[in-house]
DNA sequence: CATTAATCGAGACGGTACGTCCAGTCTTTAA
DNA sequence: TTAAAGACTGGACGTACCGTCTCGATTAATG
């Protein structure tokens, strides 16, 4: 992978992975995935299909690495002093990506994974490990700060918060509309952060108003 | 679909669907739907390719037909005195299917349908609007009888009980449990149900929180 | 062929054949012969196919009969009292209808009986031997008038006169043109007629008649 | 054409072209034109569909490439001291090819050519175009050493002698006896000939009135 | 007048071949 | 070596006709 061992021969030429990376992406947008064919890319980055070839698998790979390597970093964890507002506002920058082009290109990824057992496990290490981790991080802060139950289970909160997300990613990502991540994020945190509150025994009068507001 | 038209010219063959139903739902399971190509089909039914063009109009066509006339059929709600107990015990049934062939299939269609609009808009209509519509039916029904308190909304609902499960067909179908698909319910619908049984004035007994009674 | 006898069952409807034959013609002349499928016929005329496979054993049949019922009959031997001169005014006759839409046919039936050799035994028997017959009376005439030598052989003299016909039918049938027609006449009949005009000793001297009259 | 323009690339495979142009004939012979499929042709050459569409159009400029590069060599023009004799000799050559496999072929051509206007095309400017060339040039030295009168038109005089060959071709080439060509030749060039004999030998004197016209 | 038998219209069906599109591999020259 | 160019194998697609095969509806002559 590092090509520092310089070795004889004419160097690999530095530029062709952002070129093809960058016309992968912009081709993507513009056309859709299907129509991304490998020749296309090659023929609107002015790279040789044995160039590409040399370097991915195959066109999926040029894919998920675009989408790894490009996309991916776009959609981080924000910072806040409230954990579960972190939660809440990287969800809507993950729907927000989902909307996009990289909801098309997610979509194929995973059209991929569906069937090609070893890009299954590129994007389960790749996508799905990574920010389930970096999510459990938080919920157990979260729980630590006691803004969430002791018992709470990490996995499964992220199963009940993000598995509306992909559903809709799958079926129609145009759903996943600000307004939608609140609602969902209401609907499962209610419970937990009022029990939390509960817990933490600070309770906001009767507490109705969170019974609302929640996150 | 009504046999009793009877118009002019030679009769359908009746037998042709089923042949090509059964073939294509024979060889995904067997070899997975990327490799089931329509001339596939063809030659294993022993059906002209031509004669299957009459009817569907590709091959995706004919697989979304399959999985949604053959397959869906299985997967129903079974019937119970608690609304919220038949939502528990189909999510269990899904699981149990996700888990098994099936699932294996749904996958491969959704495979297809990430990257093929039309596929796609097939299994929408033919798998997730029926499906989601008949959950509808049933959370109204929890509503109306108070197992689910009046503002719930059960586009919502679905979405925080059902997400899980398509996330993990997914990336590992495997982890749908009938424990995971327990402890996810009890997950959503702690508040709710406590907030029935609540309003249900405690009824069975203590109740012992959510930990059993749940659904 | 004759339907004299009346059976029992539905009579064949009368009108079908001529529709056929004027729907083939008409649709050969409109869009050129390999356009015209049986489908483009039946659905023309509004004639079933299976009406018209009754009737016909395939496309070329139906061309066939129309060229041979319908376009043949057009081309005759004009009277004249020259039998040389009926003879050079039917090379005319047969030039411009090689040149037009008959052409068309006949090139695709010469297409099909190349290749198909039922089909060459019908083109033979009814284009081919009827002519040569006609045309060698009409040579026999002459030779008895002593419009040409004694020893002509009316075989051959067909084939000089007729091959450069057939010869551009095939190639390139714009170049029948009645100059080309008149050339070729003089060409291969000038040394007959001048040979007959000097066996009929009225030698040649004089012969400027026949210059223009016979070729 | 020429191999020393070497550019990049692959260089394509110099034994494709052969094999196709051998298969082609070679299944031609056996089953006839119309047998000869593209499919055909490359399932029994071991080329990929592919790789022939990227050299011909076509399956028809297969057919006619095959025949053009192939068979038309075979029947030149013998070398002779007179120029009619080459041209009767010529004639036999042809006459006995017609009578022969490289006959057959031109017949399923042909048949192939009279419906398919591009291939027409090719059978033209490939074969009528340059065996006329190559036999006007005969007859115009003929012309030039007096063998044949001033004023004869070379085309016409072609037409008359190859017509006949040409129309037994399409219907029996059975007849295309060496004992027929030599009558036709004949038929056709009596005068000119006994006109070329005349001044070698006789001299013309009596015979003047073909002086002028001849063919 | 009902029966009978062939024709007609309509369309399903098996089948062949077409020409196209991509994928992925292989083989050259040039840098 | 790598890059560029392009030839090659191979699989599948969807289309166009072909000629065959059922059907129901129609239409006389027959009984």
């Amino acid at each position: 992978m590092d090509q520092t061992t310089q070795t004889r021969g004419r160097p690999r030429d530095q530029t062709v992975e952002r070129k093809i990376m960058e016309t992968a992406l912009r081709l993507v947008k513009k056309h859709g995935v299907r129509a991304v064919t490998l020749e296309l890319i090659a023929e609107t980055s002015g790279i040789a299909r044995t160039t590409i070839y040399r370097r991915w698998r195959n066109r999926s790979a040029i894919l998920a690495d675009a989408f790894l390597t490009r996309v991916q970093p776009e959609i981080g964890f924000p910072e806040h002093a409230s954990a579960l507002e972190r939660l809440r506002q990287q969800m809507h920058l993950l729907a927000d990506s989902f909307r996009g082009s990289s909801g098309q290109i997610l979509r194929t990824l995973l059209s991929e994974a569906l069937t090609d057992a070893e890009f299954q496990v590129a994007i389960h290490d790749g996508w799905i490990v990574p920010r389930r981790a970096a999510a459990t991080v938080i919920i157990e802060k979260a729980i630590a700060v006691k803004e969430l139950p002791q018992h709470t289970s990490p996995d499964l909160l992220l199963d009940a918060l993000y598995g509306g997300l992909y559903y809709w990613l799958l079926f129609d990502p145009a759903r996943l509309t600000a307004t939608y991540i609140d609602s969902l994020f209401e609907l499962v945190l209610h419970d937990a952060s009022s029990h939390a509150r509960g817990r933490a025994k600070l309770l906001k009068g009767v507490a109705t108003p969170n019974v609302k507001i929640v996150r």
